[in-house]
DNA sequence: CACCCGCTGGACTCCGAAGTCCAAATTCTG
DNA sequence: CAGAATTTGGACTTCGGAGTCCAGCGGGTG
């Protein structure tokens, strides 16, 4: 087996642009599968038809579908990363907070709540059934506080949060609020527990900054 | 199809002392396996052999597995209820919440994070593929949440919290920040993000104190 | 243009997990 | 105690999903 998995193989056998695309379209169908029935019930069948691939074009691409899998938490994480660096990366003002959580509701109220957080729902579903799958899912995790938290350091030297705000707790509360908010919406099939939970949070930031815009 | 599943049926046949024993250690298998391992990556073999019962006691006591299961969020459901009023049904302090939090905190790091909230972890499998056990954890979710309101309500009502606090928005909230921090934990299998959240949480409802305690 | 190797189609095998069945044991009721 | 119902053991069937195999295609490279 080999040690390391990325999105696109880099080792060993050449790979051409055919290759590559078959690859990628196995990927998308995983994504989109798995975002609604869950990972374990998405079968390589349901992929293969979705994918409009063949059975031995899985099989050539992933050595089985516990690697198929770690490729997708791979990719949607890379597409979760790519997503939010978009909405964060220039994030300097509370404003910017709200109109991200904003655009958060917002497409999470297009399905009632349902659905909830790609990351999240997988996280809880692979990580007592794949270490790896949980590592990695735990970085990207990371990552994505990190994200948040870069921002809030931002506003924290520009003057409006106070010294003694902490931006990497009060990244890992939000992404907390972030992700109950999806369980309990999800379940509810209803936003409204994701508004109030990252309304929580959002105060919570708010009770730090220098002059409370409130 | 019989309408309404409640832990112990009522309707049709007799049942035996032995057979609600049978029932019992059925589901108190099933309870503890799918904890670790989650309801879809628990078989009815597993049951089986924990519960040291045969294939037909599975299949004369429950119709089959989707029924087992939900049975089992019914169950389980009832023992978190349990064990959450026994905490929560004389709050009436800030402090008493803190007492709380601090259970919560104490039972999740002797796991290391691992595991989360069994309620939790069910939600996010079972929602998209049961709508029984959906509307079932929704309900139980919302029954938790309104044992911390109403002890938030006592609070208010006895001068402790502002009258402009709602105590079921700041009791969903906290919810949602349990939640999230199970999940976070879980995938880090690190308590402390959960730590985090639920501190956030508290301080949100700290801020609604009429006499700020710190 | 010829060869090689990545790539593909799709039928096939294998296995494990859900669900069935019935005879026998146990318990309840009259 | 007799008869009826519930409860149980465990072998058996069924089915779907993971994984295998191989013949043949096709595009890049020398």
């Amino acid at each position: 087996m080999s040690d390391e998995q990325v999105t696109a193989p880099t080792n060993r056998r050449r790979i051409s642009q055919r290759g590559i695309a078959t690859r990628e379209r196995i990927l998308d169908a995983a994504n989109r599968l798995t975002l609604v029935r869950g990972v374990n019930a998405t079968t390589l069948d349901d992929i293969r038809e979705a994918s409009q691939t063949s059975k031995s074009q899985l099989y050539h691409h992933f050595a089985d579908k516990q690697e198929l899998v770690r490729a997708l938490v791979t990719y949607r994480g890379a597409l979760v990363l790519q997503r939010e660096s978009a909405g964060l990366e220039r994030l300097r003002s509370f404003s910017g907070l709200i109109r991200w959580r904003n655009a958060l509701v917002q497409a999470n109220s297009l399905n009632n709540g349902r659905y909830g957080c790609g990351l999240g729902s997988m996280a809880l579903e692979l990580s007592d059934q794949d270490e790896k799958a949980r590592s990695s899912l735990s970085e990207t995790f990371a990552a994505w506080e990190k994200l948040i938290s870069d921002g809030l350091h931002r506003m924290r030297d520009g003057g409006l949060l106070r010294q003694d705000a902490d931006p990497e707790k009060l990244a890992t509360g939000l992404m907390a609020a972030l992700q109950g908010g999806y369980l309990l919406a999800n379940t509810a099939h209803d936003v409204a527990p994701m508004e109030v939970a990252l309304d929580m949070a959002l105060d919570h930031i708010r009770s730090f900054l220098v002059a409370p815009s409130r």
